[in-house]
DNA sequence: GGTTCATATACCTGTCAAGGCATATTCGAT
DNA sequence: ATCGAATATGCCTTGACAGGTATATGAACC
């Protein structure tokens, strides 16, 4: 299965499923929301289904889309050892990466 | 500036910034960490640069990379909408998702 | 000044993905 | 059965991008 980093790097495919995020849509309605021929649509439709970031549920004709927001959490993980750079404020990032990889700058033996 | 997205899609990218992101890096460094020929990785450096993800710093004839983590805030924020749906677990989510979009079943008028 | 180490760039090539267009499928209504 | 609505798929073209190889830059040291 494609990895969903490749997959939320299409913006269309980040405002299908940003729409999906407040409620399930049919291909129609996210055709109209977002300007775009059909077939695009699905096609894209396609990809996130494959990567298991969408699932269809069949009602007539329509095909209700909905998010199955699990793969995300592989993207929110990984962006996890990044927190911490944007809660501290930029001075105090400054000090920490200095101690990080620490450079014997003078003799500190003895 | 290309997006964030399109940036970190690529997985050898990821693993340079998770290595920065431990600890400021040459690109010697890098190299041997990511068993991955030199001019790959300067071209990796470049466009995450670029993109303001990492920045240089002269050191003799080396050059440390050390992270850059501001643009890293825009991928945060975009996933913050999905967040709940994973804190909630998945039957009170599937509860949500049926609120969401209320489609009358039957006749709930009278 | 030439040599070597460290890094960057130029060029080429194969691959892969998105968009456009035409067409196929599937279901419902008449 | 036929038609139309809703959606999917196939084919094709084009552009972007990663990897490889060769080469260029630039600093340090003799």
């Amino acid at each position: 299965m494609v990895s969903s980093f490749a997959i939320i790097s299409e913006p269309n495919r980040r405002t299908i499923l940003s729409l999906l995020a407040s409620s399930e849509c049919s291909v129609g309605e996210l055709e109209s929301r977002l300007r775009m021929p059909q077939t695009s649509v699905s096609k894209h439709l396609r990809v996130l289904r494959e990567a298991g970031l969408v699932e269809a549920r069949i009602e007539a004709q329509k095909r209700v889309y909905r998010l199955r927001p699990g793969p995300l959490k592989e993207i929110d993980a990984w962006l996890e050892p990044f927190r911490r750079f944007w809660t501290a404020h930029v001075d105090a990032l400054e000090r920490h990466l200095d101690r990080m990889d620490p450079v014997p700058k003078k003799g500190k033996k003895h």
